[in-house]
DNA sequence: TACGTATAAATCGCATGCGATATAAAAATA
DNA sequence: TATTTTTATATCGCATGCGATTTATACGTA
């Protein structure tokens, strides 16, 4: 079958798109806390797993050092991680929230965007599991061209 | 109902990590063509309708003048696309494809990244459809709000 | 017509993502 | 043990996105 030419028929495009909005939709309740959204998810998947190494980070965040480390650095500067080198493999950095950032996680918890997403509690659920579907298919079948 | 606090449950993480994603697949596509994915799709977006204002093509993709100048600098350097500002309105830049821009889209046309996407052709129309639903959703919102 | 306002692009600075490479340390092996 | 290879993080450069502002032009109105 033919694929679609029209820019509004992309399935990318729409996650592209949908980044976007989704960019736009959190800029202004993040900028209260201060955060961007990359410092964000940071900081959320810390407190759902403190101690993690760089590259165990970027396994949940789909980020390399490259991307993580300066952000890191930002984070641990405005107080909200710390990065500790281990002694016994100094190859490796693993990072911690601060009470600090322990704090500003739990005023996070109040954010919620359901209600801008216009879905029911099963559409929202069901939306996401076939959009993870879809990320680790991609990602899945980039391993296979190696 | 208690928001969600595992990223994994996120919709927000999902689309932004399905999108970096998408990035990681396209990205050796595009880099045979010698294009970027945002410059992809603005080349998709003037075949689809050529002539477009820059706010008018910023319509389309979501984005404004100050990410979109740049941009379509760098593809009227590559010979992609032709500038020309209007004599009518000269506050008014018109964009085209140039021929060099029409042959590239259509060596773009076989890019299909469906197969990696694991979808059912219904699947991935309905997801498709599903996720410019919560994009709309979500920028209609931001609207309300102002 | 003169002047304030609105609009379209462009410019600037900051924060990502990421390919390529560098650095340093650990592991493997000759 | 000496040397090579692998691994974890960091550095660098480029290309976005976007808020804030600037510039240039058009428009509205006294």
């Amino acid at each position: 079958m033919k694929p679609d030419r029209k820019l509004a028929d992309f399935l990318c495009f729409a996650i592209y798109s949908a980044n976007l909005a989704f960019g736009k939709a959190y800029r202004p309740i993040l900028d209260e806390l201060g955060l961007t959204y990359t410092q964000y998810v940071t900081i959320v998947a810390l407190w759902e797993e403190d101690g993690l190494t760089v590259s165990g980070l970027g396994e949940k965040l789909f980020l390399e050092s490259n991307t993580l480390t300066p952000i890191l650095k930002k984070l641990e500067a405005m107080g909200y991680v710390e990065r500790v080198r281990e002694t016994e493999d100094e190859r490796v950095v693993r990072v911690h929230l601060t009470k600090s950032g322990r704090r500003l996680r739990e005023k996070a918890l109040s954010i919620n965007l359901d209600d801008a997403c216009g879905l029911t509690a099963k559409g929202f659920s069901s939306l996401q599991k076939e959009i993870v579907g879809l990320r680790d298919n991609l990602l899945k079948s980039l391993d296979r061209d190696d």
